[in-house]
DNA sequence: TACGATCGTTGATTCCGGTTCAACGATGGG
DNA sequence: CCCATCGTTGAACCGGAATCAACGATCGTA
């Protein structure tokens, strides 16, 4: 960047006074005095090292070097303008399109009260619903495919809003196992059984939420094989090779006759909601944050 | 201008670390903190609304709207860098062309030594001599189709260096008139005769100067005929309608059998030099001036 | 695994320059 | 001739640009 660079102020003062020739309006229209107009023209003239106004106490014009300078500076303040203008709106205007995405089909429904309520709110930006699988969930957040994600917490190195969802966590164990006789279990029970796991893809935070490797207690957790997709970690419950800690819907979602769960009392409960990329916080994510937040309200007991 | 407008140091900051895509380095080439950088940056997110750089503690990168930002404004900064810098040397470089002109062709000789030692210091600055006449000079000057003419002073309304020509004041009469008996005159000889006029298109000041309405004591000057041009001016006083104070030159380059010439010995000497528009000071102008004034010194006697 | 090195962040503090203010000078009209 | 209008000038003021130092996060290494 140049020596030569002109303050904001500097541009602004030099453009106004070139289209008003008048010292008193400009000093009105920038909101200052008459004594800062004269000031700033005199250290830009200093500056350049030619009078750029050619002023009489009754009329001010542009000389010959100033007029070539107002012309050329004109359209670029313009554009600059237009260029921060575009910005903000990318950033801070709630249009053009947002793509929201589930995992698993029925986390769906939440999604489309949010994008109901967001498109009422907000109906000149255009939402498109995708669905994404647990192997494309990342990339498709990181490459900017989708902007949202309706995801199980924690989900590493995104930011992510309120918990939209949330449920009690059941041990998945195979059908007519001895614990299936039990009301519910507690978490120290994983140190017993070996814990299936969760593919490598998944992030480290989130397999130390779902397959801790000690118990609240302290003893380590065996560890037991590892599923490709969640269907295959059921499966690999049913064949008895271990058990799964797993929430509630799993019971209705992935319902299995090879599989029973029993309640977890002591478990903190699985918690849901949006998930985006950081970098990615513009209005239309705040907004559309803010919709799921309030369509998915819990309604206070008592209250219409 | 809009309102979304930043301030210089926003842009440069936004745009170096763009480039640089590193605080540190950002900091350093604009001499400041990597604190400064990154309260800038964030000043500027708050403002846009959504993040302009997607930075982990190891790595830094532009965001979408960052990237498109800074594509935008980058051009437009260099064409302002580019437009002052322009302004810069219309104004301060000793470049391009420059119009001279004289007025009278006796007085060539001094703008011609001016111009010979002005083009050996600048010989990149292409010096053009016109000559004007006494209708036109001062539009030209107005009009900017000679940016310097060496004139009589005072030359009303216009900045003027200092005086390259300096001559004693003679008084014109019609030859053979009593005053030619005369050693000289003073001043006060004025108030016996009438004085030839200058033209109307003559500035007041200048008339004053030349053709002044009192004498020194006060004693009022009576009004003589008016002439349109110099030569036309002396033929009145030949005929006998009037005196003229006039400069000592005028015997030499005017030389009429008609008219004689007494030396006025109270009259402060008639000055000469440059004279220019005010709002054309450019530094082209200014180092002629000061080549005229090196190249017409009166060279102190005893030194070499 | 603890440590050091590298980087960016943060909030209190400092200080420079953008801005005001008021007195002044110049010019033209009634 | 005086007053009104404008631009200029220099000293004084104050807000925000910039510093400073402590802190937190991340990665490589012994």
């Amino acid at each position: 960047m140049g020596r030569g660079v002109l303050e904001r102020y500097e541009v602004e003062t030099f453009l106004t006074l070139a289209e008003e020739l008048h010292f008193g309006r400009t000093a009105e229209r920038l909101g200052v005095t008459t004594g800062r107009i004269s000031h700033v023209v005199k250290k830009l003239e200093r500056r350049i090292g030619a009078p750029l106004f050619a002023r009489t106490s009754r009329v001010v014009q542009l000389t010959a070097i100033g007029r070539q300078l107002a012309d050329d500076l004109a359209p670029l303040v313009t554009g600059m303008d237009e260029a921060v203008r575009r910005a903000v709106e990318a950033g801070r205007g709630v249009t053009g399109r947002l793509r929201v995405a589930f995992l698993g089909e029925w986390t769906a429904p939440v999604l489309l009260k949010a994008v109901a309520l967001f498109t009422e709110r907000h109906p000149e930006c255009q939402v498109e619903v995708h669905e994404v699988q647990l192997y494309n969930s990342r990339p498709s957040l990181e490459d900017g495919s989708i902007d949202l994600l309706i995801a199980a917490y924690p989900f590493d190195g995104m930011a992510c809003g309120p918990p939209l969802l949330t449920e009690r966590r059941v041990l998945a164990v195979p059908a007519g196992h001895p614990l299936t006789r039990a009301a519910s279990v507690s978490l120290e029970i994983l140190a017993d059984h070996p814990v299936v796991q969760y593919p490598a893809v998944t992030s480290a935070e989130f397999k130390r939420d779902r397959t801790p490797e000690h118990t609240p207690s302290g003893r380590p957790v065996p560890k037991g094989p590892t599923g490709n997709t969640f269907s295959e970690m059921l499966t690999l419950v049913a064949l008895g090779r271990g058990v799964l800690p797993v929430g509630e819907h799993t019971r209705t979602y992935y319902p299995r006759p090879d599989v029973a769960y029993v309640p977890i009392h002591d478990a903190p409960p699985i918690r849901r909601g949006l998930v985006w990329r950081e970098a990615n916080t513009t209005a239309r994510v705040r907004e559309f944050v803010r919709a799921a937040t309030d369509a998915n309200a819990v309604r206070p007991a008592g209250r219409e």
